[in-house]
DNA sequence: ACTGCCGGGGA
DNA sequence: TCCCCGGCAGT
């Protein structure tokens, strides 16, 4: 009679050498570079972070308007481009406050931001970039938005699910759905989960390794079974599980 | 220092 | 696909 399935315990059922093939398990649904690499670009620029308007469109003719200083520390938000530059140039750049077209024109522009009135559609598109980097223009444009702080670590949460599986020996996907097991346990990389407001003035993790750290999976917790390598020993490697031998999760002794 | 293993890369 | 390894996290 022949068994058919031979899902969890390799060695017992399946009758093929032990070592024949292994799949990696795909854990996370990728995090796409594009994602990263948004962030990075982003997080480098901090004079077009909030930049709500196409850049081909002017930005004179968005009614709702305001500009905020870019300036270290400072939080001025004017509602017109003369305003903020003049605000830039005298307190932040006065080198020459007396006359003002002329001087340093474009110094300024460095120091300040259109920020616009974002559309729930922006902004949860915002909401997929790390936490900590629309933050400085979502805390001004809708300062008292409860749903805003709130929502902002959870909606990622549904993006970066993974799936709990991490078997060599899984089945493909379309058999197991997404029933978490209970058996598998993984570590948030974040426990605390960042519900606290987290003042960007205090920051000092860059904003992209902050993004990585709060997007690190999960890693799988180090189960206190002895694997291959520690029963046989570096000097008996050819008796490892294949997983073992490739470093990867062992799959003769689970957790 | 050692262990487990993810992610990535070479053939 | 098979295999190896850098590097990281945890012990
Ligand atoms: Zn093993």
């Amino acid at each position: 009679m022949q068994v058919s399935q031979c899902g969890e315990s390799e060695m017992s059922i399946c009758s093929r050498p032990v070592s024949s093939s292994i799949d990696v398990p795909k854990r996370r649904q990728e995090v796409d570079m594009d994602e990263l690499m948004a962030a990075m670009v982003l997080s480098s620029c901090p004079a077009v972070l909030c930049s709500t308007a196409p850049p081909s469109q002017s930005p004179q003719n968005s009614e709702h308007a305001a500009f905020r200083c870019l300036w270290p520390g400072c939080e001025k938000v004017l509602t017109s481009i003369v305003g903020i530059k003049r605000h830039v140039r005298t307190m932040h750049l006065n080198s020459c406050a007396g006359e003002y077209e002329r001087c340093s024109r474009s110094e300024e522009d460095f120091y300040y931001t259109e920020v616009t009135s974002v559309s729930p559609r922006l902004l949860s598109a915002l909401l997929i970039l790390p936490q900590s980097l629309p933050l400085t223009c979502l805390q001004l444009t809708s300062p008292s938005s409860p749903s805003l702080s709130s929502s902002a670590p959870s909606s990622s949460d549904c993006f970066w699910q993974v799936q709990a599986e991490h078997s060599y020996q899984a089945p493909p996907p379309g058999l197991i759905v997404s029933a978490p097991s209970p058996a598998c346990h993984w570590t948030t990389a974040n426990s605390t989960h960042s519900k606290q407001p987290l003042h960007h003035r205090v920051r000092s993790v860059s904003v992209g390794e902050q993004w990585l750290q709060q997007n690190t999976p999960c890693r799988r917790v180090r189960g206190e079974a002895k694997k291959c390598r520690k029963v046989y020993g570096i000097e008996h490697r050819e008796q490892w599980c294949t997983a073992c031998r490739w470093k990867k999760a062992c799959q003769r002794f689970l957790d």
